[in-house]
DNA sequence: CAGTGGTCTAGACCACGGG
DNA sequence: CCGTGGTCTAGACCACTGG
């Protein structure tokens, strides 16, 4: 019934998501694993790999001995701040039409904070790139990317900046991506930010992440700042007890 | 070696945790999975478990066909968010002296967002619940909690307010706690906020979470709005690529 | 190539919930 | 009490990394 690759768990998890959007359980309660381990044919542990992913997206809820029930509340969730989603996703998730714009391409001196972050010499250069995210034709994400020029291997056109930069990385830097430590800092929006994202006069305060980003072997790649139209595009999550 | 409650996964990673604090590592290189299940008398799939719960703090890398690497970047992550823990722990990691203050406690009519986010008919009333929380005796963050009164089971004195709502809930309110649907809103500090939280001039902008709580039956059962010296108890987390 | 982590299986026992 | 999810085991094969 399934290949592999992706893995099996996957698989079983984007299945499961597709039948509780299409079919109606019997008090949104799912059959129990060991019944869908039968049918998918697949083990009792693969199941339950896949359902552990769903109940962390908030998707569904275990209760042992009970069963495991579908959680309908959770279709309020667009933004799981735990994964790297591009921005792009994020907008459709809120069911608009995203758009992208590239500002600006340029080398610069980074100021000393970035220096030190990416822990780059006083003469080292990074590549800025600015990009400008729309929801059905309305700025809602502001965002500046620095990366060292030092380890950009390729030669690439400004087109190339335009998806992620995680996706940059690996194509032009030889770089793997590992992960980001994201500070989440709130502001008062500067007359600057205020034009670009065409602020109405009421709304004052932005959210905006500011993350650097690591690869695999533990070191600074890349630093991002992004700042956010918080009252349109929610930063809402999922908070458990001690896991 | 090790008992069964807290389940043996949980205890393989405390006692990791603690190795990777005391010893030094070559290299920070973790022994193998085989070789650790083998010194620590249990599977494999639980070392795994282990490993792969200190690998969502940030505390280890792991790379396939290399091995498993102490991540020493990762002193920096104070608080997981996806993660309830209380603010007092967090002030802690924080390395600063937690302090509480209960501010209030009252039965209030909720306002129509409130009701309507907790199923309140017109006549139900919450019990307030308003704290301020210090670090090192420097107010951080001020909490509003809304309990509506008609799920209160038990008698209960000022003093039962103090801890987290989460335990107060099962306590007094016969109700289990599920989890938190946060949101994350940036603010400009009200006057009134200013004074609470002595906030310097310069400092404008605050953090806030408004958070619904729900029960294992997913009915909302609890409200709380809290503000953030996000200046002093830094918001961090760790973001990685689609799990 | 040997050794690592990544995935999957089949089977066992436990703790809890609801009838 | 039975059926549910929670935990753990032993063993297998794969994909990848590094020397």
């Amino acid at each position: 019934m399934f290949k592999r690759s992706p893995s099996l768990a996957e698989q079983v998890k984007f299945h499961l998501k597709q039948r509780i959007l299409d079919t109606d359980f019997d008090k949104d309660r799912i059959p129990s694993e060991t019944v869908l381990a039968q049918e998918l044919n697949v083990s009792r542990n693969t199941v339950r790999d896949a359902l552990s992913r769903l109940e962390m997206e908030g998707i569904v809820i275990r209760k042992q001995g009970a069963g495991t029930f579908v959680n309908r509340n959770v279709r309020l969730v667009k933004t799981r701040l735990e994964e790297i989603i591009p921005y792009e996703e994020m907008i459709l998730a809120h069911g608009c039409k995203p758009a992208v714009d590239l500002l600006s391409v340029k080398k610069t001196q980074p100021d000393e904070q970035c220096a030190a972050q990416l822990n780059l010499n006083a003469t080292d250069e990074v590549l800025s790139i600015e990009k400008l995210f729309g929801a059905d034709d309305q700025p809602v994400i502001y965002s500046i990317t620095f990366i060292p020029t030092k380890i950009i291997a390729e030669p690439y056109t400004k087109e190339d900046a335009i998806p992620p930069v995680y996706q940059f990385l690996p194509q032009f830097c030889r770089q793997s991506f590992a992960y980001y430590l994201s500070d989440i800092v709130p502001l008062v929006a500067t007359p600057g930010l205020r034009q670009i994202l065409h602020l109405p006069p009421r709304k004052l305060a932005l959210l905006s992440f500011e993350e650097i980003g690591f690869n695999r072997d533990n070191e600074p790649i890349v630093k991002a700042i992004s700042y956010f139209r918080d009252d349109l595009l929610r930063l809402r999550l999922i908070r458990r007890d001690t896991g």
